[in-house]
DNA sequence: AGTGGTTGAGTGGCTGAGCCACTGGACCAC
DNA sequence: GTGGTCCAGTGGCTCAGCCACTCAACCACT
């Protein structure tokens, strides 16, 4: 059992800033309040404080300069992927953006790792998809389809594509984790999986490529197909 | 001209628990030892320790938990690709790799532009690629190209191609920014650029990745070529 | 023996007061 | 004007201390 934390002050503190800065309350380019006043506006330390701005600065929301104060960056243009989790979590509407690129890059990866996968890289391969239909537990069988792409993504000999892949699902897995079925199902889950990764395993890079790309349509189908119903329900 | 603040002493100690982390001194998925006794170690108050921590907590590098420790996170495994600027500062070996990447996603990116840009985007490229034509300085010549890079991914309409873009610029350009030229001679970077607006703006697909791929390859080289001359000089 | 509650050492979380270092504009002397 | 000095306001950093949490050892009761 995995033991859950609950939130400290500086959590909290961190998101409520953030929230204030993607809302716009503390615009881009602007300096904010200075810490003395902003802590006390928020009612903890200027200590706790600076422990979040140093968060915020770290992801590249903040910018502090001493003597001078703290600006808002102007993250939209300067920032990176990695900022995705706390966009999408802000407006939902990036999923569409995300998933378009998710698709691409992953049909990048099959082809890839087709092209150059090893005979070990096969064998985790196996390994792998074997554990998706093996696993119990909704949870089981998601941390399982994971390992499977983070498992194409090794194949291809490349460390940034699962580095790539790793930014994409931290951006998107909140959203898909909230959905139940078809995720949760070992044999649907890899039913869907299984053409991709014996197209890898074949090395033809053609057949990798088109199977990585209907997967990770469907799985678009479906993520969509759940989300409206969630709002509807 | 941009204040060039010098580091504190949060900026060195992260730095150098970045160091210890990545060279394996204190190994993936080991605890830390204490806040007091680090801190003590490192000759610094464990407020400022605590500081730097959640930078790299933040990074995805460290793992806190209240009355328990700190362990060093799996970031090979699980790290996303906004670890590529200190990963390749601690091993250098990572370009290639990161290269493959840029030069599939500029192709892609490109293709996507040519098949979406509106007049406006077509209109805010060409603007882009004068720039770097009337750029001044050799640090002019690459703000003015990252920003042609920048309009290219916004033209496909999808923001996640600009994040992605910047996610990797961020991975090398400080490589790249050592070099000198021929990133810093404007004539030479807008007769390199030039084919890649053409084909975008002329919305032929095929020309666009074609064009994408040329120039990145043969920024690729030129950056291997550098590096190589360093090396040797 | 086995079960369940208690305790205490060790850990990170957070505070508040205080001093230092830096920036930039106002002011002054020339 | 020009250049220097000053100072109010800002973030950087320290210190000492208390709080909250975890875990394993221990104990009391069954």
């Amino acid at each position: 059992m995995e033991a859950l934390p609950r939130d400290t002050i500086v959590d909290v503190l961190e998101e409520r800033l953030r929230e204030d800065i993607l809302a716009g309350r503390h615009p881009v380019g602007s300096l904010l309040p200075p810490e003395r006043r902003l802590a006390d506006g928020y009612g903890v330390t200027r200590t706790t404080l600076k422990h979040a701005f140093g968060r915020l600065v770290q992801a590249g929301l903040l910018e502090t300069r001493h003597g001078v104060g703290t600006r808002v960056r102007d993250f939209a243009r300067l920032g990176g992927a990695d900022l995705l989790p706390m966009l999408i979590r802000h407006s939902p509407d990036w999923i569409g953006e995300i998933f378009e690129v998710r698709r691409s890059i992953g049909a990048l990866i099959a082809e890839r790792a087709a092209e150059r996968a090893t005979p070990a890289h096969r064998a985790e391969l196996a390994v792998r998809l074997a554990e998706v239909r093996a696993a119990e537990g909704g949870e089981g069988v998601q941390l399982a389809d994971i390992e499977v792409h983070r498992a194409l993504a090794r194949a291809t000999g490349n460390r940034v594509y699962v580095l790539l892949t790793n930014t994409l699902f931290n951006a998107y897995l909140p959203v898909r984790a909230a959905l139940v079925s078809p995720f949760t199902d070992p044999e649907s889950a890899y039913r869907r999986l299984e053409p991709v990764v014996a197209a890898v395993t074949a090395a033809d890079r053609a057949a990798a490529r088109a199977a990585a790309e209907e997967y990770l349509t469907e799985t678009e189908r479906l993520m969509m197909d759940g989300l409206r119903k969630k709002e509807e329900g």
